[in-house]
DNA sequence: CGCCCAAGCTACGGTCATTAGCTTTAAAGC
DNA sequence: GCTTTAAAGCTAATGACCGTAGCTTGGGCG
């Protein structure tokens, strides 16, 4: 199928995601790859438009590896249990890999059907497990993104080394979830007619 | 006090974010910097260590811009209203400088006295608002945590375009901000004796 | 067996960071 | 005013890296 039993795409972005593991994404570096696959800079080329191209491809597959990931922790479960479920697998997810946190904020730029289509099966799952709080479509929305901000925004400081004390950041999750839920409970409660 | 009515580490610094502020961490380039200053690049190591150093002073001086801007959002207000008013100035903040991001997650390493008084400041802030709730000091840290994870999450996320859809973000945020103190009304109040 | 194309290569040009070492100029003291 | 000097700036050079052009090769298929 390939001449002088070759790299794949794959293969590159496997070794490229092993160098952002490793190193942060300032580590990624055509250069290296190359070095890594034991070919020349140059024949990466053939695999991948640039570099640029092959950062999207590490988001891409890391945006839907969290999916599948969420999807995961997600079965089962119901209400605020699935929630936290959520807000626990993400964590963990980049507890494992800390420099991915830039990936999970990859905003698809317009045309980018196969990245959008990733994200957007992220938000499906929390769609999925917020169902049983009745909101209707407006209200979802609002809650994804206080699921997401709050669930992200904990889980990218912790991997960036953010929180400095020495109080247990796991219980700091854990109040942070039990916030999170209560105030879903809440929010599908209290439904103000207009405002 | 200069030679040839010059630069000043300064006047670096902000052509520097300026840089930022157009393009993106990604297009500051001492090239760049020294084209904009009229000089040629090697110049620049005369006020500016390297580029990495170039990069902290730019965090130092944001995380140094957050803490003022939290801290006058906050002055004159109390409890609920407090935390309210310094979600949303954190969030214009990032909407004003929407590639400031990545700087305010900027974990000071070990050494560097002058970045980790800086973030000291802005947890201070945060600190002195939550003492009406009466926290003990771990349950301080532990709602300081909630409260940065949450608004730096939705601003960060906000301001990197991460939400796509049609549905007002504004809205969306007036919901996190409510979730979040109810949440530490709540955390004020049960106080579980072990757990 | 021979054709063809994808995978790989070498050579090259451009941008950038950084170092070394020289020149100049403004300020400070005489 | 004149000299000294240290900081500010310069040119030259090196090395990393991205990306392009164009050549080579080897494996699959007729």
């Amino acid at each position: 199928m390939s001449p002088r039993a070759g790299l794949t795409t794959d293969a590159v972005v496997e070794l490229a995601i092993a160098l952002v593991d490793e190193g942060g994404p300032g580590e990624l570096t055509l250069a290296k790859v190359a070095d890594r696959a034991g070919v020349a800079a140059p024949s990466l080329y053939k695999h991948v438009k640039n570099l640029a191209d092959l950062r999207r491809l590490i988001d891409l597959r890391v945006v839907k590896e969290m999916a599948e990931t969420l999807k995961n922790a997600a079965t089962g479960r119901e209400g605020g249990d699935a929630v936290a479920a959520l807000a626990d697998a993400y964590r963990h997810y980049l507890q494992a890999h800390p420099h991915r946190t830039h990936a999970l904020t990859a905003a698809p730029d317009q045309g980018d059907v196969e990245l959008s289509a990733a994200t957007h099966a992220v938000a499906e799952v929390v769609f999925a497990v917020l169902r049983p709080f009745g909101f209707d479509h407006a209200r979802s929305v609002h809650a994804t993104r206080c699921i997401r901000a709050a669930v992200h925004g904990f889980a990218s400081l912790e991997a960036s080394g953010g929180f400095g004390r020495p109080e247990d950041v796991g219980e700091s999750f854990e109040v942070l979830k039990k916030m999170l839920v209560q105030g879903l409970t809440d929010y599908a409660t209290n439904h103000p007619e207009k405002r």
